[in-house]
DNA sequence: CTCTGATACAACCATTTGATTGTACGATAA
DNA sequence: TTATCGTACAATCAAATGGTTGTATCAGAG
């Protein structure tokens, strides 16, 4: 079991390098199958640069993997990293939910909240 | 049930919205419960519009509304939201499991896979 | 070895972002 | 009415982002 503290700054990063929808698209096609990073820019239409810019950002946010494959660097989507996502953003439906039973709450008292300071 | 498209656009204003720390907590202390705005700027080292602005941004992803109570804003955390961000990324899970299906696939036959052009 | 393909990386540029300050305005308290 | 509080919004600015081109390197094909 990986516990794997997530800093502010690594969240940053992964929302941020899913803010994209090259970024989004390269992360689908390397979580189907490896994908060399000309492979993926040939799909796009701007530079090998850019492309290789986006891998980057993608794999600085440990969304993806570079493996070298000879003179090819093969690309692959890292699902723990997704997952990791999810738990996030399933953090914030926790919060949610906390507030619907704090109302549950008054409502079985009928007694106004004291502020909280 | 709510079908709601999202547009590219719309995916990446929720990960922007959400790629950033302050906003993250804004977004957490909104879905507890209703908050005005200068309430949340209080928390934070910098200024009222600094704080406004992020509200903005996350009312523009629409991971919160802003409804008039007096003279004040309040400003409420937007569940539905945070499920459909959920949903796109159980969409990428998926894709990843497709991957493993592909591979058992090829596994059973024994067979090398043709190019799929 | 030489040529080519795949990658890495630097320099550069336009646009966006995240913050500031200053001004204006509606709602409430005195 | 007159302050004052909470908000809205414009102007400004530094830094980050997303793209480009150009150069260098490295592995494989002839």
């Amino acid at each position: 079991m990986v516990v794997s503290e997530l800093s502010d700054q690594d969240v940053n990063r992964i929302f941020r390098a899913l803010a994209d929808s090259t970024r989004r698209d390269i992360l689908r096609r390397t979580l189907v199958n490896d994908v060399s990073v000309s492979q993926l820019a040939d799909n796009y239409d701007m530079s090998f640069a850019a492309v290789q810019k986006h891998v980057a950002v993608l794999e600085d946010a440990r969304l993806v993997t570079k493996e070298p494959r000879g003179r090819e660097r093969m690309v692959r989507g890292n699902r723990d990293r997704i997952r990791q996502a999810q738990r996030l953003l399933d953090h914030f439906d926790e919060l949610w939910r906390a507030r619907i039973d704090r109302l549950d709450g008054l409502l079985a008292e009928g007694d106004p909240a004291p502020s909280d300071t």
